[in-house]
DNA sequence: GTCTATATCTGGATAGAC
DNA sequence: GTCTATCCAGATATAGAC
C-alpha cells in the first residue's frame, strides 16, 4: 500500500478505466488502452482488478453511487410536482453537459446486460410520481398520465445527448454550438413542463 | 446465380445479418452467429461479402433506404406544422413498435463511427422546420424555438425504446405492458404536441 | 457455390523475474 | 508492486477440395 503524496496506481487505473469505458462501452474498450492511459502495463490491471469484467463492474457501480443519492436529496428542495420535475430537468441536463458520454454508457450496458439495471437506483422516480397524485387532488396540476409524462420529460433531457452526432450533422452544428443549445434547453424544457402541467380553465 | 423458387443464399445471409447486427451492434456480433442463423457456414459469408465491415455497411445502408423515403412521402399528406409533427410522431412510434432494436442500432453505430451519419437522410427534418415559419406568420402556431421543439418531439418518440430495460425494471413492466404503453403513447404525444403549439390567447 | 481445414491476428489472462 | 514474456481462446479471413 504505497500511500504517499503520489497518486496511487489504483486510482490512476480507475480514472483511466472510467474514461475508456464511458467513451467506448465494454465491447469497444481494450485493456491495453486503459493501461496506456494510466501509464502502466496490462499485467497490473489484472493485479489490481481480477478481470476486465470486474473492472467494468466497479466503474459502473461507482458512477451511480455518485449521482443518484445527490439527485434524490436535491429534489427535496422542491415541493410541488411541477417544481420537482423542473428541478429534475435542470439538474439532469446540467449533469449531462458535464458528462456527455453517460447516456450512451448506460444505454449500451443495459442493452447487452439487462441485469445491470439492478445497480441503478430508481426510487427517485416513484417519489416524484407520488407527488403528482397529491397535487392532482389539490387541482394544482392538469389531469394526465403521469408515467407517460415522466417518460417524456426524461426523454427530452437525455435523448439529445444520444443523438448528438446525427443531430449536429443534420443541422450543421459544432460541438460548441451543441453545448450552448443544451444550456438553453434547460429553460426551454422547463417552459414545456409548465405549459403541459398547467390546469385547464 | 441460382435463381429458382428457393430463397437465394444471398438474401438468407442478408436477413440473418440484419437480425444479428440490429440486436447486437457491430462489436457484439459474430460472423459465426450470422452463418448459423442463415444455415450456412462462415466461409460463404466472405464469399458473398468480402468482410464483416462490408456486410455491416450493406445492412446499415439498406435499412435507411427503406424507411426515410417512405416517411418523407407520408408527411406530405399533412399540411400544417402541427399536423405534420403529429403525423411524424404517429409514424415514428408505430415504426419503432415493429422495429424496437432500430434506435440502439443507429445510436451505437454513430457513436462508434460518426461518419455513418452521412448515410442517413435528414432532409425531412428541414422540410418540417420550414413549415413552422409559414405557420407562425399566419399565427397558427405558438412562438417557440422550433429546433428545440423538434428535438423534444423526436426525443419523446425514440427515447422510451432506448431506455426500455431500465424503465421496465423501475416500474415493473412486462414486455407486453411496454408495447401497450407505447401504443397508447402515440395519442399521448400527439396531445402534448397540440398543447405546446396552441397559440396563446 | 458450398464445404472443411487452417492460417493469422487480436486481446484477455497468467507465470515468473525483479 | 511492477515489469517482460508468454499462453490461450476466440474471431476474422483465406486456401483448397468437391
Amino acid at each position: 500500500m504505497e500511500n504517499n503524496e503520489k497518486i496511487s496506481t489504483e486510482s490512476k487505473i480507475l480514472a483511466a478505466a472510467e474514461q475508456v469505458f464511458l467513451r467506448s462501452g465494454y465491447d469497444g474498450s481494450r485493456m491495453q488502452e486503459i493501461a496506456d492511459l494510466a501509464g502502466i502495463n496490462k499485467a497490473l490491471l489484472h493485479y489490481y482488478f481480477r478481470s476486465k469484467d470486474a473492472l467494468f463492474e466497479k466503474i459502473f457501480e461507482d458512477k451511480f453511487s455518485q449521482f443518484f443519492p445527490r439527485l434524490q436529496e436535491e429534489l427535496n428542495h422542491a415541493t410541488s410536482f411541477a417544481e420537482k420535475v423542473c428541478l429534475y430537468a435542470e439538474l439532469h441536463i446540467g449533469l449531462l453537459i458535464k458528462n456527455p458520454y453517460l447516456p450512451h454508457f448506460v444505454i449500451n450496458t443495459l442493452q447487452k446486460n439487462p441485469d445491470f439495471a439492478q445497480k441503478i437506483p430508481t426510487e427517485v422516480l416513484m417519489q416524484v410520481l407520488q407527488t403528482y397524485y397529491t397535487d392532482l387532488e389539490a387541482q394544482k396540476v392538469r389531469e394526465l398520465n403521469p408515467v407517460q409524462f415522466m417518460m417524456s420529460v426524461m426523454s427530452m433531457c437525455v435523448f439529445p445527448f444520444l443523438s448528438k452526432p446525427l443531430f449536429c450533422k443534420a443541422i450543421n452544428l459544432s460541438d460548441k454550438d451543441f453545448e450552448l443549445l443544451m444550456q438553453a434547453r434547460i429553460e426551454e424544457v422547463k417552459r414545456y413542463i409548465k405549459v403541459l402541467l398547467e390546469p385547464i380553465g
